[in-house]
DNA sequence: GGCGACATGAAAGCTTCATGACATTTTGTA
DNA sequence: TACAAAATGTCATGAAGCTTTCATGTCGCC
């Protein structure tokens, strides 16, 4: 999955692309319209984010244009807050959807997934591990198809676990991607999650759902079931 | 699938052409009323998109002009934005359905398969979940079988969540989806209005119909009525 | 054994949500 | 237009749920 960010103000360009990055989507950026506009038109991206108060070429013209040439990605733009008259031109110009700065990644994550979704025509995404289903429309989760209540917190840190299953993911990467800027530091948060979703999901502890790593943080386990097979269970 | 565009604003007309082509429909534009109604009563469209406020011929007459004139496509009005006198009048002159501009592509698939589905016969517009129906045609809703007064607001919240049941809905999309352009996000309409719906659909609680996902929104229970009976009611 | 890293229960503190009451706006009717 | 009724929005308050911290215990590894 590509994806196109076109935003001039610095911290946000970056707070995109580090974000997307960890969502795990490739990221091209661009801090101009004109720039913006090369790559809009050069690659056929999944969704391209566009910042309607560009310097040099600005983001109505820069969908226009885009659209002029044959692109039908779909395109969330970006309007300060109270300029709905942005947003408006924005949609007529061809763009599929909006977002208000300043905005929780949260929100950005929802939008950019139901347009990637829905452009690519398929259904609600689902993450499966055996009996431990994530489905991420919902924001749920299951085992054993009965629906396990987790807080947002606790769900947002299994589904980045889970989205990276196999890997070992640090502390430091899940308080980054759980909280915005930095966060204070000598706080045992992350145990915390870790150890209520552990409870939650796997109460006996017989599925070794998420492995610690000591020193390099936790895995979300993807053949925890095998595992739990070869344990006879 | 043929459609009607009528559609003075170079923009919007382009917007529509250009989307409903993507999504398969061939499309056939208008300007003005004068031309319009030439195009409206010459051929039998699936579905017609009229503009209220139309140079030459205005959408009203335009309407009433092709149902004297034996057309029954569905036709879907766009008014401007708190105009809602214009709707009033589209709707007694015989248009089926409405949106407000600016509109989301999405917000106008939605409306145009809607109705073509409805006009084609097949397909109900009817969302069932156990003792809660929802016509959406006739925007009403029944909860077993008796008819459940709601307003409008009521309404549309309720078909938004029941459209997108199972799917955790943030506040900040159903403010979106229920008042077109900006609204003070510091309120807390949507709470209650939510609170209303529960009180007039569910009085007493039991049914579980709209579960509060704290920090993530609201979710319409596709399942409630599993649930419900699984507790013994 | 000792150190550092991790686990965990309990509780304080904070945020979000629910709700009744009221203010305001819209709508219907004379 | 004026008035009444209904619908929508606002506000204050209390409750509920979530997050974070803290204290303390456990575990792995040198």
């Amino acid at each position: 999955m590509r994806l196109l960010v076109v935003e001039d103000e610095e911290a946000i360009r970056r707070q995109l692309v580090e974000f997307l990055g960890q969502q795990g989507f490739a990221v091209d950026q661009a801090a101009d319209g004109r720039e913006g506009l090369y790559f809009a038109q050069e690659y056929d991206y999944d969704l391209a984010i566009v910042d309607i108060g560009l310097p040099i070429l600005n983001g109505i013209e820069l969908i226009k244009k885009a659209r002029a040439a044959g692109k039908q990605y779909p395109v969330l733009i970006l309007t300060a807050r109270g300029n709905w008259q942005d947003k408006v031109e924005g949609l007529e110009a061809g763009a599929d959807d909006y977002l208000v700065k300043p905005f929780h990644n949260e929100e950005l994550r929802a939008r950019v997934n139901a347009l990637i979704r829905r452009a690519s025509g398929h259904a609600s995404p689902r993450l499966e591990f055996g009996p431990i289903v994530i489905d991420t429309a919902a924001k749920t989760v299951s085992r054993n198809s009965e629906l396990v209540e987790l807080t947002s917190y606790e769900y947002n840190t299994l589904e980045y676990l889970a989205v990276h299953a196999g890997e070992a993911i640090s502390k430091t990467v899940l308080t980054e991607h759980l909280y915005q800027q930095d966060f204070e530091r000598d706080s045992n948060v992350i145990e915390v999650f870790i150890g209520r979703l552990r409870k939650k999901l796997d109460p006996d502890g017989s599925l070794q759902l998420i492995t610690t790593m000591r020193g390099r943080g936790y895995r979300f386990n993807p053949d925890f079931q095998a595992m739990a097979k070869a344990q006879g269970n």
